[in-house]
DNA sequence: CACATTTTTAGGTCAGTCCTAAATTTATGT
DNA sequence: ACATAAATTTAGGACTGACCTAAAAATGTG
């Protein structure tokens, strides 16, 4: 299993799709190029395209797995002493240094891209959505609460929102053409801003 | 304008378009059910539902209005010396009084025809979202912020964090077929709970 | 009652998603 | 090395929701 040039050719044939797909969506927009126009100027069939990327807005949006875990790997991760407050402020910091894109860094085309189509939005919103489900769930797990308890996904839901918050401040700078480098520069501080409002209310919650 | 018969009509042409379109969904699920056989069911043409109706979705989901606007309102309208957090939380413990829809109150099969449902769990997210936009308008305009300031957008994410918490978690009991009066009861100390959480956070926030 | 306006209808186009069966390519065992 | 198995790609089509246009029907107004 796992034989080479079969997984080298999967991965060369994505690779195209996806590189087609992204250029034409951002010279054309995400909602106005067609399947079928990607699948040609990447030469396979349409149904190819759907193979490695079941839904249109995949091919736009194709870190759902890392995006979508992120989160409560940071909280499973963290170290004795350290509370999930802490761990993901600490963690969110680096990604600024980082111009990480799960936090949101990108090029404006790609920011244009995304808040240009409704489609790709309510994906992202969507992908939000299970992060913070999978943060609810670590959390759960973490402090032993009991079933129907509400504590975990109350603080998922915050610290999500806060993650939102922010995803979204830097993709509206990088709309105005800000360079990544001043970015970081203000989301740092945003960063603390925003934290800082939890504080308060979450510093003791789920320590290690 | 506005004369009698003809605006009569039209009220019951969509009462009728929305009748059939929600027994049909309860009976076997938002999916499968086809806007030709709500049009037939309802006896009207395909365009005249899609006329009343422009998403599917709004078939099922019809106080987009009243439920994006809710949350804004509530602030706008609160009294002096009231914090944006105080005005909300007395406003949705009234709604658990009340059995409101507007905070998930609803039925068996409502709830469940929601969350079996990829596209109605989508729609519902974008009407929390446009509830949250709507409030962090509200706050922007009642504190007088900086443009570039996140503070009101991050409040209205929390405070928009704990209203979908609360919603989702009066969803998850009615989907378990508890009554709505058990439901309200659970419900108040929950959201003492959740609005407790954001006390220390938000207690001075848009005190009016 | 004739005329203007609004609403509904019929029919069609288009794209995204899903399906199936066949063809092609790659891997494996003898 | 070759036959066989497995995985991948292809072609074609079905179905639905969304959208468009022009005509028909219903309603309100002078």
């Amino acid at each position: 299993m796992a034989t080479g040039l079969r997984e080298l050719k999967k991965q060369q044939t994505r690779q195209a799709i996806s590189s087609a797909a992204t250029r034409l969506f951002i010279e054309r927009g995400f909602e106005t190029v067609t399947i079928a126009e990607i699948a040609a100027a990447a030469q396979v069939a349409k149904m190819t395209v759907t193979n490695y990327f079941p839904r249109k807005e995949d091919l736009a949006l194709d870190y759902h797995e890392t995006f979508a875990a992120g989160l409560a790997r940071t909280v499973a991760d963290r170290s004795a002493g350290e509370s999930a407050l802490a761990a993901l402020r600490r963690e969110f910091l680096a990604g600024v240094e980082r111009h990480d894109a799960v936090i949101g860094f990108s090029s404006q085309g790609f920011a244009r891209m995304i808040s240009d189509s409704p489609t790709l939005t309510a994906r992202l919103r969507d992908l939000h959505d299970q992060r913070e489900d999978a943060l609810a769930q670590v959390l759960a797990a973490d402090t032993a609460s009991a079933p129907g308890d509400l504590t975990a996904r109350a603080a998922a839901a915050l610290l999500g929102a806060a993650h939102r918050t922010l995803f979204e401040h830097i993709m509206d700078l990088t709309r105005e053409g800000r360079s990544n480098r001043q970015i970081a520069s203000t989301v740092t501080r945003s960063a603390h801003q925003v934290f800082g409002l939890l504080e308060t209310s979450l510093a003791d919650y789920a320590m290690r």
